[in-house]
DNA sequence: AACGGGTGCAACCGCTGGTAG
DNA sequence: GCTACCAGCGGTTGCACCCGT
């Protein structure tokens, strides 16, 4: 037996909203609130729309605060971050940029940031990278029978922060995210993570979202928290052998020096 | 001017997890 | 413990707009 549906398909728009049913819809909240209904709410505001509906639209549109626009340079670095650490959780790095919804930041990333990726890597002046065969040959954190992809990325990102101001910045960012989506290929892409360890990693394994030690939500968790044991391992690794993979890394990362980024 | 392909964004769909009864 | 309902999420789609030919 399949579930009931929330709306009466029938009788709901779809499409676009007009002015008139924002207003509407604005209206009714700032009076009322959502009264955490949503599927009642669009009877009681008298609009003819799917209650789920509605919640998307205030969320991404008419919810007051909302940024629209640009992103800044830092949002980008804060996206790609994050998406490196924990994947695609859309509302986790929402929670990281103020006024910027879900939804944005899922359209960004697919229609703008992962463009950027591939377009460095088709550009002429772009630098080698590892090939898959050197994915593999990276080390295993502790505990692990083979490296996985996230592992790799990790430690590449981890790389790249402890790296001099100079070989910082978006080219060598971008440069690993493509790095990333490539391991991801190699591996399948679906099955990559796994998102319990993830999320345990990353929240501390006690099921909030809110970071260890931050006084606020809004607060940057730290990329390294939850890795850092692993990452810290995997320099070490690294760091011990001077054919080992992680200096092909510090050669893509130094080839970016003093290349612009746009 | 007309057309076609590309791009960006708003919105929809289907699924999952939480929870009240 | 089970069921039904709801909010929230990520993936996908539809469409308007832009731009090159």
């Amino acid at each position: 037996m399949g579930r009931s549906p929330c709306c009466d398909k029938a009788n709901v728009k779809k499409g676009p909203w007009s002015p008139e049913e924002d207003t509407k819809l604005k209206e009714f909240i700032h009076n009322f609130g959502t009264g955490g209904n949503w599927i009642a709410l669009p009877h009681k505001a008298g609009l003819r729309r799917c209650g789920k509906s509605c919640r998307l639209r205030w969320l991404n549109y008419l919810r007051p605060n909302l940024k629209h626009g640009e992103f800044s340079d830092e949002e980008d670095r804060v996206i790609c971050t994050l998406f490196a650490s924990i994947g695609s959780r859309w509302s986790v790095i929402a929670a990281q940029l103020p006024g910027r919804t879900d939804n944005d930041i899922k359209n960004y990333w697919n229609t703008k940031l992962k463009k950027k990726l591939v377009g460095l890597v088709a550009a002429p002046h772009s630098h080698k990278k590892p090939t898959q065969l050197q994915y593999q040959q990276q080390p295993p954190p502790t505990g692990a029978a083979t490296a996985t992809p996230q592992d790799v990325f990790s430690s590449s990102l981890q790389l790249l922060q402890a790296s001099p101001a100079s070989v910082s910045g978006h080219y060598a960012q971008y440069q690993l995210m493509d790095e990333y989506h490539e391991v991801l290929q190699h591996y399948g892409a679906a099955d990559v993570f796994d998102q319990s360890n993830f999320d345990s990693n990353l929240y501390g394994g006690a099921g909030g979202q809110e970071w260890p030690g931050s006084s606020s939500s809004s607060e940057l968790a730290p990329l390294e928290y939850g890795y850092h044991e692993e990452i810290k391992q995997l320099i070490a690794t690294n760091n011990s052998s001077s054919s080992s993979s992680s200096s092909n890394y510090y050669n893509i990362i130094a080839g970016c020096n003093n290349t612009t980024f746009e």
